[in-house]
DNA sequence: TTCTTTTTTTAGACGCGACTAATCTTTATA
DNA sequence: TATAAAGATTAGTCGCGTCTAAAAAAAGAA
């Protein structure tokens, strides 16, 4: 794995989430990039020559697969470190990301491991975001429990485990249904139990059985990332 | 404070280190900084621009007190940093140096505070240096704890605290005087006891006690830094 | 389709931080 | 003290990553 700078990473990265099945637009990166156009056309050129991106004059730009794997290792540095500095370290939301920004270019793969094992294999950060693994698979977004979700986040249950029928219709009778909107509103350090709020009422569920219900954030997408 | 660069820090840091009372050849720092001389002559002149070292041709160089602050933060920070990968993260001594000399450039005064909290304030680094203070103080050598010492590690007391007689008594009949090897083998977790072999015999001592022992490293300077 | 506007690329420059080769300065040695 | 050796600086180059101004290509409107 060759040494990439930190600018090469950052456009890599900006182009991966600029990028939805189509090319991507010169003037688009430049604009997340806060750069101008000609620099965004001269880095292009060098990408291209290293490989990481698929660029024709004119008609935009893609990521190569070798291009996609270092964003999404970017991506995963970002996201593990947010919830690092946040779930660990007690950073506020607004330092995290700043601190995360920087740091993801700079941290080796033993410390990626290391606070990977720290925080329990986490699959989402603290926004709900999914965080790639080591290989570059992305969790589907339904794929977060109710367990891992902060206290203060809203969320919609997508589905239920259906391993066990008790534990279904215990669900059933607490009401955490598909659509349902929860609030999670405390969590006892530990693995201890979770409050929540539905429809107003409070209600307190175990750790365990909260594991086996799977949500979504009600808005997928926000600012930070 | 301006933004200064990682190369930038880097040389005021090898400055920094082989400067004892006099000045700086520009051979040396080339020699550690593994770059030619030529290289180092261009720095120089860009340095003593910024103001941050004082050079004049043919007759080496020597850090400005702003050179020196910025040298102290970055030594701070690495410091810091290997205590922190050590104690907290579980990094070995290998990796542990490398990580930090990558991170110390790029953390914040944020992280940097938070970390220093979490290792309740440490005044040296795992190898046995000081930890230069926020303000750019550096701890006597001497003012380390036996409390603060590494299992492994071999130190020698300096001096005891002569706050309580009794503890002086005490210290008295347990061997600790000036002068006095001592080879730290075990330390309970939770401020718990410390065990501590001395001429061969092995010796537990309480944490409260092991605080008032201070302790000088036997090599005071080593590779690592 | 032709003209206009928007987007993108090219051309040329600059600061940073490295290099090699050549040229001083200073220091050591005969 | 003259000369050789060691140390430091200058001169000139290069790649990176940015910029502005100008030219070229693509897209949209009349």
């Amino acid at each position: 794995m060759r040494m990439l700078s930190q600018a090469v990473e950052d456009y890599l990265k900006a182009i991966y989430k600029l990028q939805g099945d189509g090319r991507v637009a010169t003037n688009d990166i430049a604009q997340v990039m806060e750069v101008s156009s000609a620099s965004v056309t001269n880095m292009l050129k060098r990408l291209t020559k290293m490989e990481l991106v698929d660029h024709a004059s004119y008609k935009g730009v893609r990521l190569t697969g070798a291009g996609t794997k270092v964003a999404l290792e970017i991506i995963r540095h970002h996201r593990l470190l947010e919830t690092y500095l946040k779930e660990i370290m007690g950073f506020s939301w607004s330092e995290m990301h700043a601190e995360a920004e920087r740091l993801e270019h700079h941290i080796s793969e033993e410390f990626e491991e290391r606070i990977d094992e720290m925080l329990g294999f986490p699959t989402h950060d603290p926004h709900g975001h999914p965080i790639p693994t080591k290989d570059g698979q992305i969790a589907d977004s339904a794929t977060q429990t109710l367990a891992e979700v902060e206290p203060g986040e809203r969320v919609v249950v997508h589905h239920v485990s259906d391993a066990d029928s008790d534990l279904l219709e215990y669900l059933e009778g607490a009401g955490l249904l598909p659509n349902s909107r929860v609030h999670v509103v405390e969590k006892e350090p530990f693995n201890g139990p979770i409050t929540v709020a539905m429809d107003g009422a409070e209600r307190v569920i175990g750790r365990e059985v909260a594991s086996h219900v799977f949500v979504a954030h009600e808005r997928p997408f926000e600012a930070g990332a």
